[in-house]
DNA sequence: TCGGTTCGCGGAATCGGTTCGACAGAAGAT
DNA sequence: ATCTTCTGTCGAACCGATTCCGCGAACCGA
């Protein structure tokens, strides 16, 4: 069932089958049909390694993900579905490849092997040598989040800078004078993890900035985590009466502390985080947060598609700021 | 940086680079050390679309997961990471295809393209068409779930019946008379997803083997859902003392609206579920379950590499039956 | 009727690997 | 000295598509 199969059932030869099927040169209407008859009947569809060969590309996109070791959270989790589902809707498909480690089998299959057209990359580190490996090799790559040095790459972020900033202006606004930061884990931070980073400068700068007294704590990326964390800081900040946090796994363990200890939110405890949408909405009572767009895979995959067009091009980037959607975790600062 | 490059600058012609790779035949010594340092320096790897049309594999697993619209459930990420980091130990990529419809285009181009080696079903219903249409193919396939008529297929799934009908023992002998069952949600039961009926097939049969009254509820798979669902159940059937369920994603949700009635667990009312270890784990209080192995991944990956050995072996299954870990959301039931 | 254009199609090269058959030279057997 | 057996390597075919080049027939205006 190769095209030369169909080339002799339909008694044409295989550069008018071809041709018939990309549409790139003329076939009389007749023979066209004929052909079509063929190919359904024998239900033939053409060789995608053949076609890769000859083309130089693969419509195929790698979509590069933290190891399975690593539990992804509900937001990696977005990005993924909707790079999917985005490169879907073009007709292309996606190759997972699984890797944190330095030098991965995996991760060289595809960016040496020619496996596929572009390569979007999760997760990065401020300073990751992935990055630098795919500038080496000149395959087109798009990053969710950016290093150290974004100027010369794709990407698309979300500015957690800004968006922890404005839970604490919208924390301090309600009254609130000593606000807590949330953050991810104590070794993503050690790891120079972006978002990590810039949530701890975005609340500095905040805090600051308003006179208010912060705090900022590292927190495992578990409800078990959570949990110890929120004890640990009701422990050594009673005066704390908010939270901003973008670490949407430990939520459910800081609300499940936080009930127990018989503290309400947002009567004693306002909590603001930045989390995936329906994440918030799900969450009771329901989050107040900067919805993380899933939606961020599509542009990722779109500024990727753009790229291996136009290889050339400068390399554009996409910060998000989304708005904070009020609902019901935050409230005035408790009078004591 | 093709093979005939590399040839060129060894000396030697391609065919004793390829031997030299593959070690297919013998090359002296001195020869391969020689293309080996050339390789080295030009950091030189096989095309993988040249190899694949040649070799006639792919080197590639293909991965059928739910469209992304559909939210996946803890448990099936587990799956998806399981499948890929099984299948990136033996050096295997894995080709993901979002397709839940009918005829989906990504499954098409999968299965009859010959873009991969065999492919992994997740989420089948009882009767499920794309089984069919693989069968038709005569692409190796494991699917993980299981059809009505599972004979001729390769599978590997929960014995969810059983699983359930444990959790009735379980909150049988612990003296509840009054249980529910707390199912997937009334679209999926519609569609004939396996799980769901034969949760309720176990439970029923259970139920009934040990004389107690059962009431089952369809509910729809996130928080919210839950949250109505157990409403809904205290307002009908006042009567209940104990949960068994399979629909993790509701169970926050269920919690919470427990919690608001002040009904305390396991005090008042016993939860005994079907879910991902690390997710009973999480969960406060810890949840009693029968934990199912995130490794069902591998092993659908190992079946489908036998399969892809030996397409002409009998099918095999695999039908796991985890234990019940008791945790802490299943006491006596109340005396009145 | 003739030269030129257009239309529809076939032939053959090509992509980059793998693998089979052949073959030269060295080594061993008779 | 001749015949056989290895060893190590090369050349060429092949996998299944795409695409460039060119050819014959039909068509058209003069």
């Amino acid at each position: 069932m190769n095209i030369g199969e169909i080339a002799r059932r339909a008694g044409v030869s295989r550069s008018t089958v071809s041709y018939a099927l990309s549409g790139k040169r003329v076939v009389s209407e007749e023979t066209r049909q004929r052909i079509q008859a063929v190919i359904d009947e024998l239900d033939y569809r053409p060789n995608a390694a053949a076609r890769a060969l000859k083309e130089g590309r693969t419509r195929t996109l790698g979509l590069v993900i933290p190891p399975a070791s690593l539990r992804l959270t509900d937001m990696q989790l977005g990005f993924v579905a909707s790079v999917v589902e985005a490169a879907a809707r073009v007709d292309l498909d996606v190759l997972l490849s699984p890797s944190g480690g330095d030098h991965d089998r995996s991760f060289e299959r595809i960016v040496s092997g020619r496996r596929v057209d572009g390569v979007i990359l999760m997760e990065i580190r401020l300073e990751d040598e992935r990055v630098t490996r795919l500038q080496q090799t000149g395959l087109p790559f798009v990053t969710i989040g950016h290093t150290a040095h974004p100027q010369g790459t794709c990407w698309v972020d979300v500015d957690y800078a800004t968006l922890i900033a404005r839970c604490v202006h919208h924390l301090a606004d309600l009254g609130h004078r000593h606000i807590a930061l949330i953050n991810r884990s104590a070794e993503l931070v050690a790891a120079g993890y972006g978002p990590a980073q810039r949530a701890l400068t975005g609340f500095t700068e905040a805090v600051a900035q308003r006179g208010l007294t912060g705090v900022d704590m590292c927190c495992a990326d578990d409800a078990p985590g959570g949990e110890s964390c929120l004890e640990q800081l009701r422990e050594q900040h009673p005066e704390v009466t908010a939270i901003a946090t973008i670490n949407e796994a430990a939520l459910p363990g800081i609300q499940r502390a936080l009930e127990r200890a018989g503290v309400a939110v947002p009567r004693d405890m306002s909590i603001a985080g930045v989390a995936a949408r329906h994440w918030a909405e799900d969450f009771r009572p329901p989050l107040t947060a900067a919805d993380v767009p899933t939606e961020m895979g599509n542009h990722a995959v779109d500024l990727l598609l753009e790229r291996i067009a136009t290889p050339d091009a400068p390399p554009r980037h996409l910060l998000l700021t989304p708005p904070i959607s009020l609902r019901s975790t935050t409230g005035p600062a408790p009078t004591r």
